[in-house]
DNA sequence: CGCCTATTTGATAGCCGTCAACCGGAGTGG
DNA sequence: CCACTCCGGTTGACGGCTATCAAATAGGCG
């Protein structure tokens, strides 16, 4: 899984797929909404997605809870505590999930040793950050409606270009609650705003399961661009 | 400046601030508001704030702005495009600002060369990206007098850190239309925001500039805590 | 079936946006 | 020196989007 997702930021050799391969871990089940790292924590290990969602959240004073990142498998969940001294944000499983944990140290030599796959890591740090971007200028500009079918087209994007999703239908692994959290709204608004969309037929819902019947519509609907999802080899790594 | 930021991550030595220091470069004088790099472009150069401030902006479909950063002197500006192929927004003067544009190859050859000051140049981003979330966070779920106080206590912190501030008295160079921008409010709503923070006590105003008489009284208010910026050298760096 | 959680819906309230007018300082030109 | 202009800041009235509160419905799982 990590290699896919590596490999599709810089063109890894057969070497550094054997290094990745290699990489000594033992898998954890991890349960729907348990902690896989602590707001504060200094973990030993790296955690990549294997299956499953998973989230990261930060809490306010109030314990009013943004949902600042998802994830999907293969990506990895704590990257950046392998420079960081502490996290500043929480990890948590969204549904179950099975993660690998991998000691930082061989993460650390991993990235010492291969220099393609430091670009990667580097890489997919920095797109997680053009994603936190994109989600600003959600949460900040954009109206209900308008917030969610971003979500939507955002998850349905990433999936898709890792080949876990066929046709754009989401089965949203999420509560209203979860979904108001990652876009700033309460649960309630957020269920009349799904029902807004499925009215004007951007979306159809069954049960959490969401089709887009009108890709295009709900594009235009979203305001979306997939630009910032930074998708394909980036031509400037070396 | 650049050296005593990225001393401020790791432990640079003098091979390292030699190599900083014999950086090719030239120095661009930018006016207020001026592009210094536009959205989509892919940059020759990378950028380096020398004096004055800049922001980092996306805009959405109907022209509404997002600023997604705040830089102070000594923060590189573009970083990101060292890996990736396009800027997903641009980068702009917010005062009058001198700029130190150096070649991509050279930051590149740096990285490569030495070591520290690639982890510096990781640390760098990876905390630019712990400020989006802060500030995902604070659109997110704060409300207007919250955010607007967050984001003081934010600018006062950062420049305090590198020794561009004397008291706690941020003399903001931004309208209120800016500060709007970065928080997700209108200039009207700011505004408002502004004197009910000073009619409670929690800043004192004259002009632009704010005073911040009682510094825990501010950080109370703002839900401010400086963890996110990750202050001091990251122990986890080699 | 029974419990618990999530979803749905309605009524009401409030924060913030919109529109509009006025103020006030800085720079310009007469 | 003063009038003029412009941009940003300030203030008021009003409206709308979203939050809050509450209650009913539906699903999931023992």
């Amino acid at each position: 899984m990590l290699i896919r997702k590596f490999d599709s930021h810089v063109a890894l050799d057969s070497d550094d797929k054997d290094a990745l391969a290699a990489l000594p871990h033992r898998v954890r089940e991890m349960s729907e909404n348990s902690y896989i790292f602590r707001e504060r924590a200094t973990p030993g290990e790296c955690a990549v997605l294997l299956e499953g969602f998973a989230f990261r959240q930060k809490l306010n004073r109030d314990g009013e809870r943004q949902i600042v990142s998802l994830h999907i498998p293969g990506d990895p969940l704590n990257l950046q505590s392998l420079l960081l001294d502490r996290a500043d944000h929480g990890v948590q499983a969204l549904t179950h999930a099975k993660v690998a944990m991998i000691p930082r140290s061989a993460m650390r030599q991993l990235a010492l040793d291969r220099p393609n796959i430091a670009t990667a890591f580097e890489i997919s740090n920095l797109i997680e950050a053009s994603i936190l971007r994109e989600w600003l200028m959600n949460v900040g500009q954009r109206n209900a409606q308008t917030r969610i079918a971003h979500l939507l087209c955002e998850i349905a994007t990433r999936l898709k270009d890792r080949d876990l999703l066929g046709h754009y239908e989401v089965e949203l692994p999420m509560t209203q609650k979860q979904v108001g959290d990652v876009t700033g709204l309460t649960a309630v608004h957020v269920n009349r705003s799904l029902k807004a969309l499925e009215v004007e037929g951007s979306i159809e819902r069954y049960r959490r399961a969401i089709r887009c019947p009108n890709w295009e519509e709900l594009v235009r609907v979203a305001d979306f661009s997939d630009s910032y999802l930074h998708l394909g080899r980036q031509a400037a790594a070396c």
